[in-house]
RNA sequence: CGGGGCGUAGCGCAGCCCGGUUAGCGCACCACGUUAGGGACGUGGGGGUCGGAUGUUCGAAUCAUCUCGCCCCGACCA
């Protein structure tokens, strides 16, 4: 077969990669570094989406939608912003081709030049906040609070299927408010939802903390991060949140009339998370079997597979499978009956595996005979014989307990990945060893981050929010430190 | 843009150094049969302008020159 995929400790990149397309979730596409999210992956991808809209909606967010294109000359407003994309910006310079005279096929016309190029959005706070600054005139129009669902472009040197990709899908909320205290809050909110949905969706423990100054989003004051570990002891930056301050209001000439009737400018915040969170999911929970879904994202809760010989067995396990099917559909989840008669019941066996399907019941004769049905977590491997009766109501405790457990896992996972170190010399060791998240002690220079960074390739993840107070040295300089912060290798 | 590598069937590769019938293998695909509780087996079959161009030669996947494309390492990466 060409099914297996590699063992995770030979090389976890190419595994990986590897996983996801023999899972099926996406592949390289023709254009580079671009990717194609194959309908199981993009089916997970929408589970992510329904689940966050739902929690951005429930905190009083609304969705809109602002252009894909952005004016060369609004990107250039915001001076750390412009700084910080402009080397990754792919730029629309023309908008006509035409036959080549001397036949040589299709060219761009050069009569057909915009007078102001076109930047594709990387991210949308200029857009936005052009618009916003028609939109806001009192301290009644505020707040503001969008997300939108969204494709961006960033022409990064090198990709890697969902991690980084040229073009990616994300949301983007861009917030404004009368008042520095309200947008602050909003910063600290969305990175609380997004810790949230980690945790208790993608079943992946999180650090909350909020990024060093050399780390932040440009145009930021503050950022704040969700910083997840991946299994080959990687962080992943999986969430983002920006307090904006009024750099863009002021950017953008966005200014309200308070209700002492003062001119002030607009705080702002934007926050995002991307197709990234796929990675993510995969490199937390994967096994050398396959994917590992938590129910909560899995596209299919439920998989039967019949195992028959003949039309008659498969018509008397139909019966049984279809009930069983129907009764949990009813309860709101989504069984697969696979009773393709093209594959083995093996084979169907080991691809739900590969595809992450977190509970398969399989039906046979013998089952028929006893009245039973053989059900097996996909996260344990476990597999129990359970009375046709009864499995249906066994169902929903299982799936959370399947939840549960791949959360607990990753948790003790992170535990065991987390160490603290008072030595530089202690700190490489790590670093080369185990890998994983580092607790330093660190002077707070940009200098001294930059150093580590370049003899060690480890950055500052973040500065953790439930960091305790504690008098240290820094493990670089010697100078003092009050806090440890959270250094890792990164994706 | 530096360093390395690769373009041969849908995918993964061998063949090239040392030129020689009809270009091969694994997987996948199609047909038939036997199978079916952990990725089945047998038999038969279809599928290729060997990335492109030029040259050397009686003869080029193989040698030379040029060219196009891709991958890896580095630089870059809110």
């Amino acid at each position: 077969m060409g099914k297996e995929i590699t063992s995770r400790s030979e090389d976890y990149s190419q595994w990986y990669i590897d996983l996801v397309k023999k899972a099926d979730l996406a592949e390289n596409s023709d254009v580079r570094g671009c990717m194609v999210i194959k309908p199981y992956g993009y089916s997970i991808w929408e589970k992510m989406v329904e689940a966050l809209d739902k929690m951005f909606k429930d905190t009083g967010h609304v969705n809109a939608y602002f252009p894909l294109f952005i004016p060369k000359s609004f990107l250039a407003k915001e001076a750390s912003h412009v700084e910080g994309f402009a080397k990754e910006c792919a730029i629309i310079t023309h908008y006509r081709l035409k036959n080549a005279e001397d036949g040589s096929g299709i060219i761009v016309d050069p009569d057909a030049k915009l007078e102001e190029e076109l930047i594709v959005r990387p991210t949308s706070e200029t857009v936005i906040w052009n618009s916003y600054k028609k939109w806001i005139q009192s301290y009644r129009d505020l707040p503001i609070l969008i997300n939108q669902w969204a494709n961006v472009v960033r022409w990064e040197m090198r990709t890697r299927l969902f991690l980084r990709t040229t073009e990616f899908l994300w949301q983007e909320g861009h917030t404004a408010h009368a008042t520095k205290l309200e947008a602050e809050k909003e910063t600290r909110l969305i990175l609380d939802v997004y810790a949230d949905f980690a945790e208790n969706f993608m079943a992946m423990p999180v650090i909350k903390g909020m990024k060093s100054e050399g780390e932040k989003f440009p145009g930021a004051v503050d950022t704040y991060c969700i910083e997840a570990m991946m299994q080959d002891g990687k962080a992943l930056q999986a969430g983002t949140s920006h307090f904006l301050g009024q750099n863009f209001a002021k950017a953008f000439d966005v200014q309200f009339a308070g209700k002492d009737g003062k001119l002030d400018y607009v705080w702002g915040t934007s926050w995002g998370v991307s197709t990234r969170l796929m990675g993510a999911l995969i490199m937390a929970h994967s096994d050398d079997d396959g994917l590992v879904l938590p129910p909560k994202l899995a596209p299919i809760h439920v998989v039967i597979v019949p195992i028959f010989r003949t039309e008659e067995e498969l018509a008397k396990i139909s019966e049984k499978a279809n009930q069983i099917a129907g009764a949990l559909r009813k309860q709101g989840y989504s069984v697969k009956f696979d009773n393709r008669d093209t594959h083995k019941p093996g084979f169907k066996f080991a691809e739900y595996e590969l595809k992450g399907v977190p509970v398969r019941i399989a039906i046979g004769p013998r089952d028929l005979e006893n009245g039973t049905v053989e059900v097996a977590r996909r996260d344990t491997k476990e597999k129990m014989i359970i009375k046709l009766d009864d499995v249906v109501a066994q169902i929903p405790a299982l799936l959370d307990s399947i939840q549960t457990t791949i959360y607990q896992k990753a948790l003790k996972f992170k535990g065991e990945a987390t160490t603290k170190v008072d030595s530089y010399d202690d700190f490489k060791k790590v670093l080369d060893g185990k890998g994983g998240f580092v607790l330093a002690h660190w002077d707070g220079t940009s200098a001294t981050e930059a150093a580590i960074k370049e003899e060690t390739k480890a950055t500052i993840r973040c500065i953790a929010l439930d960091a305790e107070e504690e008098n240290g040295k820094c493990i670089y300089s010697g100078k003092p430190s009050a806090r440890r912060v959270v250094f890792a290798r990164a994706y």
